[in-house]
RNA sequence: GGUGCUGUAGUGUAGUCCGGCCAAUCAUCUGGGCCUUUCGAGCCUAUGACCCGGGUUCGAAUCCCGGCAGCACCA
């Protein structure tokens, strides 16, 4: 029976079955596991404090408190716990004004974290921790050699220390605590199977020794857990009942099943998500950033270069954007190489309906410009602030002519584009032909403001201002673009005086060019922080 | 090499668990059109994808088997 006839069929038996029900297009980020069985939901982001939040460390931040959003749309209690895993001095060792910078960043996105812990700090916990583990057997104090123990391990033979009487573990354990023994003289390591098929996860080490100081607490410790003991400890201290990891965890969600399986605790559900590549960005880390930082090579944190929140937000890029750009992505376990293009996109959605639009001319060219009729004194425009917001007012420009010529100024970009004989719009002015494009002294001449004769030519519509220098305003924009100069590629230029006007700290759009950030409208030059187009 | 995860348009994503509403969603990008004026805006529109091969089934993006590819961890 084919399609057709099956539907006739259909239709003969039951027409209700053919009726169609709408399916519901899913929401990016599924359903927690186990979501119904929880009144409160816990969640954590826990990134590591060497620097502020970057674009990388957003996803996190962002996806932790949408689902919070999401268990309390729900009616239930969300709790988001922003936990410092700062508990390794030795190789990752915090940069201690990053605690704050982190916590501002989270506090930008539209989130405020419930509890923030710093894992430095709660030393004592882990090591009760440990104290129950040895006590109950479930841990060992190994002092084998580095080569030695990776021998056993290889094996997939116990080493000598496992099966000791728990009170020589006890009292290693002591001597490591007090600073009796050197580094990497002893770990403690956490029973699992030591035949285990992949050897990761036989008996893995949950604290060593570091004699290296901590940027924070400095020498008050000899011993420190590996962070898979610090992160299982503490999701169980918070109560965490969710766990969104990258999927390079997996392994250490088996490692610390274990422990949890030794203290009689229950594992939180856990979720992966897969590597997230941003075609733009990807080789900045947060060390590397700091040493060029430190280096000159960009003037801060905020450098629009960098992908740091901080950067974004100084461009202009609204937490929204990137709230929308993360939620878009979804939760899934596959890698993704995403584009900035799909952030810009969510911004300029946010931006378009608000931001005031002004003339800005990028690399200026002087043009001549004749005008015929020696009647003419001047020529005026006026512009909408928003063109779909007539409300907001009117900027004027206006262009003195004397003997019949009058001289404006257009971006190169645009003068470029342009050939002898073309029908070029200035915006909102008029339209003008171009006679000559020798660069020391282009001429166009008036053709008057008729906006037929320039729609039928299907002229270029080009923003345009007064070549008089007290008629505009000098402007530079800091452009996010990878440049080698110490500085970063600007571009400069002169911008319609209107904008003086305009709030500081406001995202404006200059006219087919770009959403900018103003950053300085007062003084002698304005300073714009370039968003996207 | 071992283990695990993942494969839907250029990019991201929905649908995959519970096979038929899917000649496959939405967004972005690109092309075209429109617009008394952002041709780097806005609106409309078009192109464009189920990794490959078998199998099960009346019917497979969806289930099974086998490949292949990517990524991660471990070695």
């Amino acid at each position: 029976m084919d399609a057709v006839a099956q539907k006739a069929e259909l239709e003969a038996l039951d027409p209700s079955l053919l009726e169609k029900k709408k399916r519901e297009r899913g929401h990016p980020f599924k359903t927690l596991p186990r979501f119904e069985e929880h009144d409160t939901i816990v969640m954590r982001f826990a990134p590591n404090p060497n620097g502020p939040a970057t674009l990388g460390h957003s996803r996190g931040m962002v996806t932790m408190s949408e689902y919070k959003r999401i268990a309390e749309q729900a009616g239930k209690k969300g709790v988001l716990v922003l936990r410092f895993d700062d508990t390794d001095p030795q190789v990752k060792p915090p940069y201690p004004p990053a605690y704050k910078w982190i916590e501002e960043d989270y506090g930008w996105l539209g989130e405020k974290p419930d509890r923030v812990v710093a894992a430095s700090s709660r030393n004592e916990e882990y090591y009760k921790v440990a104290e129950a583990l040895i006590e109950k057997g479930a841990a060992y104090v190994c002092s084998c050699p580095k080569e030695k123990a990776k021998e056993y391990r290889d094996a997939g033979k116990p080493c000598p220390h496992r099966e000791r009487p728990t009170g020589e573990d006890k009292a290693d354990w002591a001597r490591m605590v007090a600073g009796e023994m050197a580094e990497g003289a002893a770990t403690l390591r956490i029973k699992t199977e030591v035949a285990h098929k992949d050897p990761a996860q036989r008996d893995w080490v949950g604290f060593r020794i570091v004699k290296t100081p901590h940027p924070v607490v400095g020498d008050k410790y000899n011993v420190w857990p590996m962070l898979d003991f610090e992160s299982a400890v503490e999701d169980h201290l918070q109560g965490v009942t969710h766990i969104i990891r990258g999927k390079d965890l997996q392994d250490s969600t088996r490692r610390q099943k274990y422990l949890y399986q030794h203290m009689g605790w229950t594992y939180p559900e856990t979720l992966y998500w897969g590597r997230v590549q941003i075609d733009e960005v990807g080789k900045f880390s947060s060390s590397g950033m700091r040493r060029d930082i430190e280096a000159g090579k960009y003037s801060g944190w905020d450098d629009p270069r960098l992908p740091t929140l901080r950067a974004l937000r100084r461009r202009g890029i609204k937490a929204e954007a990137l709230r929308a750009f993360w939620v878009g992505m979804g939760l899934s376990e596959k890698d993704v190489a995403a584009s900035l293009m799909n952030l810009y996109a969510e911004s300029a959605k946010i931006l378009e309906p608000t931001a005031d639009r002004y003339f800005f001319v990028n690399d200026p060219v002087e043009v001549r410009l004749e005008v015929p009729d020696p009647e003419v004194g001047e020529l005026v425009a006026k512009s909408l602030v928003h063109p779909d917001r007539p409300e907001r007012g009117v900027r004027t420009n206006r262009l003195s002519v004397a003997g019949g010529v009058g001289r404006v100024i257009l971006s190169r970009r645009d003068l470029l584009e342009l050939d002898a004989g073309d029908l070029v719009r200035l915006k909102d002015l008029g339209n003008v032909r171009v006679r000559s494009l020798e660069l020391d002294d282009p001429v166009v001449v008036w053709e008057g403001t008729e906006l037929d004769a320039a729609r039928k030519a299907r002229a270029a519509v080009v923003e345009w201002l007064p070549a008089a220098e007290e008629a505009t305003c000098p402007m530079v924009v800091l452009r996010p673009e990878p440049d080698e100069s110490p500085e970063g590629l600007r571009h400069r230029g002169r911008v319609e005086r209107a904008v003086l006007e305009a709030e500081p700290g406001s995202v404006v759009q200059f006219e087919r060019y770009g959403y900018c950030r103003l950053e300085r409208v007062d003084g002698g030059e304005v300073l714009a922080v370039y968003a996207h187009r």
